[in-house]
DNA sequence: TAGTGGTCTAGACCACTTA
DNA sequence: AAGTGGTCTAGACCACTAT
């Protein structure tokens, strides 16, 4: 039994406090993102605890997502990588038929003061602003896909100095390096609706032709609320698959 | 070690071969939807291995959603329900609030030659005919989606026979029921386009009106397709939520 | 060759359900 | 009280990766 007191409960069945200790080495940035966490032979002298036991915690996290085991190399933290974010389901081929990333266009950046909206999405203070992004996202010149996206000005203010050439084709290694802001999960929310005339202009579809609408509100390993983002494609170039059972 | 010869690969690891052995008991019916499997005692000793390694079988089995084990009870056979279908991401409310499961009318049954689409989609031989039903669904007599089934005709003729009243509001009991076909999984895949005029008259939308449009294969499990289904409701009622890491 | 995670064993004790 | 799955331990050997 290890002589520093547990944060969570000691109620808690040991693998369990074990995977929340781990948790907040990887949320406090002690163990980082693509690097190897100590082996599982460390682990018990750290802990401990059986080996069976450390697994078990490993285990779970790695069902979660935020480890990967790789046998004869280690356990190394991953780097979230939104693979399953609804967002791959826009229609992202060129014109070789190769799926590849779109670019981005940053159009507008502003310090704002929320709507209740986004205030409500975020869990701000009552008087804390935000940096407000709008941003197209092409391929061959073509829109896919127009994004407006959110971020507490508390966290992310240093986005308001920096030159836009800067701000990448992927905003969250760019949030992580910037910023310091480590994305860690999200959630994600489909919904359809009749295209209005900004976002008809942006997509290069006809007014009123149906749009899909993914609402994301990304957080960090402590669940609170880094991000709010809405992103619109055109409906016809939208297909998701996924498995039941 | 047991004497019988393992019908999967004798190089996998031992967990994944006992899998293997009891996924075919719950394929074969010998472990049936809803019963309780053999103790994990009782397990040790036919299969000549120790707790841990079945525990880890049925591990797999758990995360896979075909097993649920219940302390001090059991581990049971889960009859698949479906929850996560994206057909409940439409507003399934009736005028007291509530969620519930909308009514069903057969509207149409017939043996029939399938188009390429549906032979395809049910990998069916190339003179096998299908039974096809037409379906709405409604909540307080109005209609949530209208959905178009087929199934191979080898294996749920007796559907022809039946009395259109037997049919109850959830098909897959009724199947397992009335043509011994157990559902153990299904493909979703879900687009948007607007409605032609036969699905406006049903959902009693605007012709060209978004319409959400899920395509499902069940299978069997052992992974035969055995129902092809494409429902279509409003897309303004339809809202899908997914987490991601 | 040394070190990593992966598999498998054997057994103790605990928490929960059922009767 | 008896029987179930849940937790935890301790140790052996295997498969894979790096050097």
């Amino acid at each position: 039994m290890p002589s520093s007191s547990f944060s969570s409960d000691q109620r808690l069945p040991l693998y369990q406090q074990l995977r929340d200790e781990m948790l907040a080495k990887i949320a406090a940035g002690e163990w980082r993102p693509g690097e190897p966490i100590p082996t599982e032979q460390e682990l018990t002298k750290s802990y401990g605890v059986a080996i069976g036991t450390i697994r078990k915690a490993v285990d779970t996290l790695v069902a979660d997502g935020l480890l990967q085991r790789s046998q004869g190399r280690g356990t190394f933290v991953r780097r979230p990588d939104f693979t399953s974010s609804l967002l791959r389901f826009f229609r992202q081929v060129n014109s070789q038929g190769e799926k590849q990333i779109p670019d981005s266009q940053i159009l507008a950046r502003q310090l704002l003061t929320p709507t209740e909206q986004v205030r409500k999405a975020l869990q701000l203070e009552a008087e804390e602003s935000v940096v407000y992004l709008q941003r197209t996202r092409t391929l061959d010149s073509r829109a896919v896909f127009s994004e407006d996206i959110w971020l507490p000005a508390s966290r992310f203010g240093k986005l308001l100095e920096l030159d836009l050439a800067a701000f990448g084709n992927l905003l969250y290694p760019f949030y992580e390096q910037e910023c310091g802001q480590m994305i860690a999960s999200a959630q994600e929310t489909l919904s359809v609706e009749p295209a209005n005339s900004s976002a008809a202009a942006l997509l290069g579809i006809a007014g009123n032709a149906p749009v899909v609408v993914i609402e994301r509100i990304a957080l960090s390993y402590d669940r609170s609320p880094l991000e709010y983002r809405i992103s619109r494609g055109a409906a016809d170039t939208f297909h998701y698959q996924v498995e039941i059972s």
